[in-house]
DNA sequence: GTATGATTAAAACGAACGTTTGATTTGAGA
DNA sequence: TCTCAAATCAAACGTTCGTTTTAATCATAC
C-alpha cells in the first residue's frame, strides 16, 4: 500500500551489495557490522544470512559482483591485443593499458558503484583477512597468468623476476591512484592539488610506462620500447 | 625463582609491542583482540590497559616506537642533502632515495623487528580506522611537507600536482614492495620469483626514478634528468 | 623486617558481535 | 479464494570484545 517498500527480493539484495560494498571502504571488513548494513539497506537483521548465508559469503558476493566482469574485460582486451598482432610481439604499453586501464575506467564510474568498488578491491590487495586474500588469489588466478605471460612474451629479453616485481610495483600504484590522494597531502600546498578523474589515466599511464621502461637495476638495459 | 620470568616492567612493554606488531600484521587492527595480543607476549590480560591505556593507546604506541626514528632519519638525510647542495638545485633521485631507501633499509633489517613494522605501515596506508589514519597524517605531516618541497624546487618546470601524484605512485609502489609478492603470484611460474631482499631496493628505485622521469602526461616533457 | 608504590593476577562487567529461531507477512499460481 | 513457498520480522542465542575492579605479588628503600 506504501508507494514506496514493496521492495522485490532482488532489490533487498542489492540494496544489501550495495550498502556493504560503501561500508566496507569506510570502515573495512571487520570494522562493518551486520548491523550497521542491514540498517543502511533497509532491511532485517537477519536478511543478510538469508540472502548471502553468512558476513563472509556476503564479502565474497560484493566482490564477484564487479570484479568477474573487470577481469572478463580485461581477459577480452588482452584476446583482442593478441589476436591483432597475429603471434608478433605485442607492445607491453598496450598489455599494461589492458590490465590497469580497464581498472581505472571502472574507478571512474561514480555512478553505477564503480568507484567504490574498486576503491575496495584497491585496499583489499594487502587485506590481512585469510580468507578474503584466499578468494582473491583464486579470482585472479587466470588473469594474472595470462597478463604476465604476455608480458614475458613481449619482453623476452627481460628476466622474468624482474617482470614480475615491476608488475608488483605497477599494481601498488595503482591502487594508491585509485585510493586517491589521502589525507597525508593535506598539509602540502592543497592548491597544488588536481584529482580531476579525467586526468587520472593518463597521469598513472605515464608513471607506470616510465617505470616498466626503467634501466634495470644493476646497469643491464631495460628491452622495453614501447 | 624461575630462571626465566621475573618480568620487569619494561619488558613486558616491549614483549606486548613485538607481539602486538607482529599480530597486527598478520590480522589487521580490528582482527588483533587484547587476548590474543597478551598470551602471545606471556602477559595478563589487564597489562595492555595497564601500560598503555586502551587498545587504541596501543596501536599509536606501536607506531610511534620506530616511525618517529624512521622520519627523523628521513628528515636528517634531507637536511644533509641540503646542506651538501648548498642552495643550488638537488638532483630528485637523491631525494627520492632518502625518502625511499630509508624506508626499504628498516624493511631489510629482519632481526630487529624493522620488516615486521614496516610490512604494517605499508598496509596502514589505506587503512580505514579513522584514528589511525588521523595518527598517521600528524605523525608525517612534517616529513611530507619538507620532501615534497624539496621535490617541487628540484623540479620547477614539472607542475606541482604532476609531483604529488607521482610521489603517491611511488609510494604505493614502495608499499606493494614491502609487502611482497603476495600469493597472487603463486600460480604465475613461480621459478620466476626472486625475493631476495638485498635486490628488492635497487629494484624498486629503478621503477621509481623511470616513474618519475617519464614524459608528462599530455605530451609536454618530464623536467627530470636525474 | 616492614612499609610502600608498582606491577601482575583472576574475575567479572556491560556492550556488541554473527547467527539462529519461530512466527508473520507477502505475492503469485491453482 | 485458497495455498504455499518465499521473504521479512522481532526476539533471542551464545560468544567474544575492550575495559574495569579488587586482590595478590613483587621490588625496593627505610
Amino acid at each position: 500500500m506504501n508507494a514506496s517498500l514493496p521492495a522485490t527480493p532482488q532489490d533487498t539484495r542489492d540494496r544489501i551489495l550495495d550498502a556493504a560494498e560503501r561500508l566496507f571502504v569506510e570502515h573495512g571488513f571487520d570494522g562493518t557490522s551486520m548491523r550497521m548494513i542491514t540498517s543502511a539497506a533497509n532491511a532485517n537483521l537477519a536478511a543478510v544470512n538469508y540472502h548471502f548465508g553468512s558476513k563472509d559469503a556476503l564479502v565474497q558476493a560484493v566482490f564477484r559482483r564487479r570484479l568477474t566482469a573487470l577481469n572478463q574485460e580485461r581477459l577480452t582486451e588482452l584476446d583482442l591485443l593478441e589476436a591483432e598482432a597475429g603471434g608478433a610481439t605485442i607492445k607491453p604499453s598496450r598489455i599494461v593499458e589492458a590490465f590497469f586501464g580497464t581498472a581505472l575506467r571502472m574507478a571512474a564510474d561514480t555512478e553505477h558503484g564503480g568507484r567504490t568498488f574498486m576503491r575496495l578491491l584497491a585496499r583489499t590487495y594487502n587485506e590481512p583477512n585469510a580468507f578474503v586474500r584466499e578468494f582473491l588469489a583464486e579470482e585472479y588466478a587466470e588473469v594474472m597468468d595470462r597478463f604476465l605471460g604476455a608480458l614475458f612474451a613481449a619482453l623476452p629479453e627481460v628476466p622474468r623476476a624482474e617482470i614480475l616485481w615491476r608488475f608488483h610495483f605497477m599494481t601498488g600504484a595503482m591502487a594508491f591512484a585509485i585510493s586517491g590522494l589521502g589525507g597525508l597531502y593535506e598539509l602540502a600546498d592543497i592548491s597544488a592539488a588536481d584529482d580531476n578523474p579525467q586526468r587520472l589515466l593518463p597521469r598513472l599511464m605515464s608513471f607506470l610506462l616510465g617505470g616498466l621502461r626503467a634501466p634495470l637495476p644493476g646497469g643491464a638495459l631495460a628491452g622495453a620500447n614501447n
